[in-house]
Formats: structure tokens, C-alpha cells, sequence
DNA sequence: AACCCTA
């Protein structure tokens, strides 16, 4: 049976072919675009991961209100070959199913520009905790830190401004704005089938460019920064799945080793802290146009993320290496108490 | 009482 691609799309190669592309453009690559509503049309590497077969893959999903609670539409996986539209809504369960080997396993590395609200979603709705991402908006974070380079607001980087930045892709998604205005208008977009030209489109511009990014931020971090990046992925993985058992059944966040821990100067552990406060007692911690909470992060240097919940409190959680999370913590007793 | 930022 030929099954027909009527989509296809460019990515940029993640590596150096040859001599004579050095210091030049990435190189495009021609893929097909599929849509996926049975899991026989995925790769067997990505269904069955192996150790022998690490694989790297740009992914984000797309749904309504996606969060606790809401609806999962599109998971995209952008593979070096191929990039794959979970079709969430035919698909369902089943399909989903069968891809969380793969969204829980080690073998295989999901990049992802910021993981918070799609593994909530997975997570919620799926059961599925997701494992081994690779976050590129916690990458740029630690690389600008490395350099020195602390942004003075730090906030963290739109996916816009990650590509545009020649260091990383230097592509111009100004689209993506437009889908925006569309999503604001339309929240429901997601959700129609068949998907139009439009929606497959905007799905793809939100991984093709995954892989390629990952190459780039690889070649920036060294062995100690890898690690703190794979823990503060981890990190933010489940912060905002939390719930009356805590973290009881993820597995355990994993340390630094020693060895590599001792080669680093001044190397710190990361960790997770979560602080409840009390429905209305927000303005305290976030202040008059954000100016309390603008100046923890910059005196703390942690990420401090906020979530509402329709509870009798509000959550606000705290990661990033231990002594930065510790002050952190104590200024927004502080102001909460 | 204060409501930021990101997606």
C-alpha cells in the first residue's frame, strides 16, 4: 500500500555536510508531513525505544485551554526525516497510548520550547509523565548565564525571539503571531478536522526548526551545564503536576554526579520548591505591575512561576540551584506571612 | 490591594 504525502515541508540539517557549507546557511532539507491517527503509521524506533537507538525529536502540542484541564488537538514530532501530527482528537487514548513509552523514556530526547503547560496536559489527561525533555527556553536561560549575560528583566525567551536569534536559527516566524491573533479569536482552532492547510502549516513552524536548535545549543553547553539543564527540565516537568500526593509517583529527580559536579566551580544542585498561597494574597507576591515579583527573580536569579488554582490557594514554585531558590522562598514567606 | 511573565 502507498500511503501519499500531499504535505511536505524544509528543515535545517543539525550538522555539517561537508567542508563547504562551513559558515554558511544551515543546509534545508526537504520531509514529508504526516498525519497520524493510528500508532502503526509512527516509526518503530519511536514506539519501541531502545538504548541502542537514541533518537531526538522537536515536539509541542496544541489544543484549547491547554492545561489541567482543557483539550490536547496536535502533538508534533519533527524527526531529521519526517515530522508526524498526532492527531489527538481521532486518535485518542489509544494512540496516545502507545506514544508514552516514548514520551517517558530515556532513549529519547523531546525538544521542546518550554515543557510547563504540555506536560501538565499529557500528564492530567493521559497519565503520562513526560521524561528526557530538553528544554530550550531553560538552554538559552543557562547559556546566556554562562556568558555572563544576565538579561536584566529575565524573562524567559519567546519562541519567537529563540529563532530569530542567528546563534540558534536566525529564522523570522513572524507568523506566528498572525496564528495567534486567529487563536484569540477562534480558541476552538485546534479542534476541527480535517486539518487545513493552515492549521498542518502552523503546527509544523512550531518543531521543524526543533532538531536544528538543539544542535546549536549542544555545541554551546559544556558537561556540568548539561546536567543542570536536564534537572531543571525535569523540574519544570513536574512542577505544575503536582497534587495532594505530591511527586509520589514520578520517579526521582536525578543528581549530579560527584565526578563531573567536582569539575565544575561553585556547581550547584537544582531543586524545586513550592510555596501555597492563599487565594488574594497574589498581588503580594507579584506587586503593582509585576514590580515585586520582577525584582525576586532578578535579586534571586531562580524561575518563580505562579499558577492559580481554583482551590483555597494559589501555587507559586521556585527552581533553579539550591541557595538561589532558599532566598527566593524566604522573601515570598516574607511578603505572603 | 497590588495581577507580572510565558504558552
Amino acid at each position: 500500500m502507498v500511503f501519499a504525502t500531499p504535505y511536505q515541508t524544509y528543515i535545517p540539517l543539525p550538522f555539517d555536510s561537508g567542508e563547504e557549507h562551513k559558515d554558511h546557511e544551515a543546509v534545508l532539507s526537504m520531509v514529508p508531513i504526516h498525519i497520524v491517527t493510528h500508532a502503526s503509521q509512527l516509526p518503530k524506533e519511536f514506539l519501541f525505544p531502545s538504548s541502542k537507538n537514541h533518537l531526538i525529536v522537536g515536539f509541542d502540542c496544541e489544543g484549547v485551554q491547554l492545561c489541567h484541564y482543557g483539550t490536547l488537538c496536535i502533538m508534533q514530532l519533527a524527526f531529521l526525516d519526517a515530522i508526524y501530527l498526532v492527531d489527538v482528537i481521532q486518535g485518542g487514548e489509544k494512540l496516545m497510548k502507545a506514544c508514552k513509552p516514548a514520551l517517558e523514556s530515556s532513549f529519547i530526547t523531546k525538544v521542546i520550547h518550554d515543557c510547563k503547560r504540555d506536560s501538565e496536559a499529557l500528564y492530567f489527561h493521559f497519565g503520562i509523565k513526560l521524561h528526557n525533555v530538553m528544554d530550550t527556553q531553560i538552554a538559552y536561560s543557562l547559556i546566556e548565564k554562562q556568558r555572563g549575560r544576565r538579561r536584566s528583566s529575565d524573562n524567559p525567551i519567546s519562541f519567537i525571539a529563540l529563532l530569530a536569534d542567528p546563534n540558534y536559527c536566525g529564522i523570522s516566524y513572524i507568523e506566528k503571531n498572525d496564528i495567534r491573533v486567529l487563536l484569540k479569536k477562534d480558541p476552538k482552532f485546534w479542534t476541527y478536522r480535517p486539518l487545513s492547510e493552515m492549521m498542518i502549516q502552523a503546527a509544523v513552524d512550531d518543531v521543524r526548526f526543533l532538531p536544528y536548535v538543539h544542535h546549536k545549543i549542544m555545541e554551546k553547553l559544556n558537561e556540568q551545564m548539561l546536567w543542570q539543564l536536564a534537572i531543571r527540565g525535569a523540574l519544570h516537568c513536574r512542577c505544575f503536576c503536582v497534587n495532594d500526593k505530591g511527586f509520589l509517583d514520578w520517579p526521582p529527580i536525578p543528581t549530579i554526579p560527584d565526578n563531573i559536579k567536582a569539575k565544575g566551580n561553585a556547581l550547584e544542585e537544582e531543586t524545586l520548591s513550592i510555596i501555597n498561597v492563599p487565594s488574594g494574597r497574589m498581588g503580594l507576591v507579584i506587586g503593582k505591575k509585576g514590580a515585586s515579583i520582577l525584582s525576586i527573580k532578578n535579586s534571586c536569579n531562580a524561575d518563580i512561576l505562579i499558577r492559580r488554582d481554583k482551590g483555597p490557594s494559589d501555587k507559586v514554585f521556585i527552581i533553579g540551584p539550591v541557595k538561589q531558590v532558599r532566598m527566593a522562598e524566604a522573601i515570598i514567606r516574607g511578603r505572603v506571612c
